[in-house]
DNA sequence: CGTAAATTTGAGGTGCATCAATTAAAGTGG
DNA sequence: CCACTTTAATTGATGCACCTCAAATTTACG
């Protein structure tokens, strides 16, 4: 559980500008281009015509480079930005009154996120606060432009409702999950959806040698999406790692016997393939 | 809980129509015309302009009779028909492997549900089973025509991901409140969210004299939304009528003391309001 | 190499599930 | 309108999964 305590001044609007993050740096030129972008199949872009692909990039502020564990906005701040995930890994979590930290997403490259706020108009907040869990990569569009982009791109409605479904699917499937009463469950379900969005990714971090990918949450961060304590996390852990089913360590995740972990977790991969509207 | 386990068979895809449905009725002329709706500003075709009502009629069916407790559709079974809720209370439920039912959403007047399936095409299967929770009326929209209507109307599709969001909200609303871990809390906040978004409605079930709402709900209904016995459910609920907090008896829902009661479920009615695309 | 962060281990308490019945309410048919 | 049946609500006893508090140990990192 993490509490966070110091919640920082919300920037001024008329003088907020991105480079006023402080942990936020310019990736260096020369920039990803649009039409060269490698994981354009994944994002919201991804059925715009290649012609409409030099404009669109107008619209795109510019590629950010957001160290890790840092945070890139706060719940509540006023939404100036809306980001496509190109590179890294992300969470959106949200902080109770009582302190506990929920984790209400996780980020993989991309997610387009930053869109969902409270209010209407300039002065809509955030809904949750976001974090780097490794050094990421962020493609960045400022929100007065977004409008204009999306009735000049009217595919890109459809598209954005399209991923919001797959958003929506995924949520609730951890409802179903919360639905379910152990420890094993949680953990195994957690587990096998992050490891099987990470295997779909273009460039994932899967090693098909040891059936393992890039894993960077600690025990906290699993216990803060699922609902536990890092101390019975790690137990459950353990007993995994024991039973020969699991290898999580060193920011790395192995799944070693698959069948048997998908049977505790429930867990099927037709759960997380991307939703169509009808 | 409530365990289902006569899973019907799916009809042969070619030989379906609507009036197969056993326990789905016509409702008798003369039927409720789109441009005269009363609840049209809740539902998906808000945005819809006087004149494209006269031909947007053209594709909805009919309007359909169910009764109190009577199922809907089944999960997995072949999606042909989108639903807009006139009139009445369902829910939206799994079943799960170990036999519970994990309600996921609760449907009031106005709802637009049916559209997220699993799969593409044709053949592809509601994501959830509906039932009524009292006698409910419904307008059916064959997938046939939803296609071709969104293309002709192209701001069905923001309002589409627009109302998307909102669901989105409550499913996130819900994750937070699974994140809290005490019964009372649980309750709390399933009773304040049903009860703040019947308010809302347009024709609704509140009595402003006794802040009472009609509520359809079982205790085992309660459990099987928040992940709770119904046995405990009770007990809780009788504490929380002791305590002089509510009444919850009867087909009828009353908050005695609603500021107590938003501290115990952290409920705040900002939670529950729609949301918009920036 | 020193400090903070993350992991690990243990003991003890409790909220809620489970099992097992009883009672009350709501339909249903004669 | 009353017997009959079904469904929902209620009550109690028992057990365990997971939380809490407390501290040691390991790992990460500047």
């Amino acid at each position: 559980m993490i509490c966070l305590t110091a919640i920082p001044v919300a920037h001024p609007r008329s003088a907020f500008h991105m480079n006023e993050k402080p942990n936020l740096q310019r990736c260096p030129d020369p920039q990803t281009k649009c039409k060269e972008c490698p994981i354009r199949t994944m994002t919201l872009f991804r059925d715009v015509s290649e012609n409409d692909l030099v404009w669109m990039q107008e619209f795109r502020d510019t590629q950010y480079l957001l160290p890790d564990r840092e945070i890139l906005f706060q719940e509540g701040e006023t939404a100036h930005t809306l980001y496509t995930l190109f590179d890294g890994w992300l969470i959106l979590f949200k902080t109770l009154d009582n302190g506990k930290r929920r984790i209400m997403r996780f980020l993989l490259p991309g997610d387009f996120f930053g869109f969902q706020v409270d209010g209407i108009g300039p002065a809509s907040g955030y809904m949750h606060s976001s974090q780097a869990l490794m050094e990421s990569t962020l493609c960045a569009f400022p929100v007065t432009r977004f409008r204009s982009m999306m009735q000049k791109q009217p595919q890109l409605t459809a598209r954005l409702a399209e991923m919001e479904m797959h958003d929506m699917n995924l949520c609730q499937n951890h409802l179903i999950d919360a639905a379910r009463n152990s420890a094993r469950q949680h953990i195994a379900f957690l587990l096998l959806e992050l490891f099987h969005r990470v295997r779909r990714q273009i460039r994932s971090g899967y090693d098909g040698k040891t059936n393992s990918i890039v894993f960077p949450l600690t025990r906290e961060d699993i216990g803060d999406a699922i609902g536990l304590t890092s101390h019975h996390v790690n137990r459950i852990l353990q007993e995994m790692e024991r039973e020969g089913l699991i290898l999580c360590q060193k920011k790395r995740l192995s799944i070693l016997n698959e069948k048997a972990f998908m049977e505790i977790g429930q867990f099927e991969p037709g759960m997380i393939l991307p939703k169509h509207l009808i």
